[in-house]
DNA sequence: TCTCATGATTCCATCATACGGAACGAATAC
DNA sequence: GTATTCGTTCCGTATGATGGAATCATGAGA
């Protein structure tokens, strides 16, 4: 049996059939169709009968479902845990989620520190064709992400300095920091202006600002984001506005 | 390593570990607390050691999630896989389900037609503190709900024959139908009345009034369900005439 | 209706992988 | 300071996951 790669769609695991098993469920919620068995086998890099089995054993568990035509699709059973994994916060600011995309025609996004990751629970996307893909549910590191710095700024330098020892500062893009002096200067910043600004550290081109909720346990923050060409200072002025104003009423 | 029950939350699977990883997740889900370590692997029957491995996969690919006291809870990453899994008409019910919960006061339930098994996929919980524990995602055969035999009846006899003779029709309650011709019989007056009735036959003592939303494909269907002393004949009739007309509204 | 081709499913020999008892370590209570 | 409880790591074992090859549906084209 190879141990090399093998699981490319998330990130290693211990298990290796469970690791795999939600590479398939990833494939299947990231295709915006039904897929059939040998297309969710080649995203997930997995030998055929491999996923055959893997995805027999979702279906059995609900956790997939087969359509008429043997495409496979994201089973029922994935809804409750949903709902019951999304933070109340996230039901609450659905509203203010949706007056901010008005505000601003961009995407909004609340999301919470789990751990060390900034995990995205709730989000209404941009009315523009041009936008970022959906991704609640997606974990990224605080310091390249707009709420991640926004949400760092309310914590100790010292608890900051322990998060870093323990993720590292990864560079995704050219404008990303990378030293520990440069991201606590822009925390410093941050605090000062009362918003954080992420200008393309995450992924070239895109902009954002957040706000995080005050005095959240867990922090949290929410944001707007979009293409630099969209997100002009014009823009940036109104959503800090409104940003603030949500960010208010949450907390 | 033990082959027999080892299992019991979640049915049987073929690949084990994914069994067992989703089996935890239901305990964690049903739990209305972050639960320690040992009372997962306590409710879930599998051994510490392998319920920590199991968690530990599932803390890496975010679909668990550790507190600070080191219990376990469901992770951000299954609150987008839950959306992507939930059929648009269950966004379209939300109003519709809201507004039979505030006629009847009773819980109200969207379920579609998966495959052989009804799958609950929306809810509004009644707001008496007496109710149903929410089900959204659990999948049930449909001859012994109301539900299902809202959507049987919607079928060509020929077709509901086919699905029985693949799923039987056990008994849940003294009340549950147990022959092909009980159920057939069913249908036909469920068809004649324009609504199905299920008299603790899924659960005793539960009475559930069901009406299936015109042309939906798959079968989908709206219900009203409750204690059978609260579910009194005046509420039954308004609940039909409210069904019928937001079945009719979601076609 | 009969190829043929494509894709899904089942088999099964192989061994890597998941397993869990036992030992260890951390954290809290007493 | 000691005991107790709970979490974590170790590691030998053999089970259960694996994937190449064979078989079986399905649908297209002639």
């Amino acid at each position: 049996m190879r141990s090399e790669s093998a699981v490319p769609a998330s990130g290693g695991g211990q298990v290796q059939s469970v690791a795999r098993a939600f590479s398939l469920l990833e494939a299947l919620a990231t295709a915006d169709t039904p897929l059939p068995l040998a297309e969710v086998a080649a995203r997930t890099g997995l030998a055929v009968p491999t996923a055959h089995r893997l995805l027999r054993t979702l279906l059995d568990l609900g956790v997939a479902r087969q359509l008429e035509t043997r495409d496979y699709a994201l089973g029922p059973r994935l809804i409750g845990l949903g709902e019951r994994a999304t933070p109340p916060l996230a039901e609450s600011a659905r509203g203010a989620l949706i007056q901010l995309e008005e505000a601003a025609q961009e995407t909004a996004n609340l999301a919470v520190l789990d751990g060390d990751l900034v995990a995205y629970v709730a989000q209404v996307p941009s009315r523009h064709r041009m936008r970022m893909f959906t991704e609640v549910g997606r974990r990224v590191l605080p310091h390249a992400s707009g709420v991640g710095k926004a949400m760092l700024a309310t914590l100790p330098e010292r608890r900051v300095r322990e998060l870093l020892s323990r993720t590292g500062m990864p560079a995704y893009t050219p404008t990303s920091l990378t030293t520990e002096e440069e991201l606590l200067a822009d925390l410093r910043e941050t605090r000062r202006r009362g918003f954080a600004i992420d200008d393309g550290e995450q992924e070239i081109g895109v902009r954002c600002i957040a706000v995080a909720v005050p005095g959240a346990v867990p922090p949290a923050a929410l944001s707007i984001s979009g293409p630099n060409a969209r997100m002009t200072d014009a823009i940036v002025e109104r959503a800090v506005t409104e940003l603030t104003r949500a960010a208010q009423e949450l907390a």
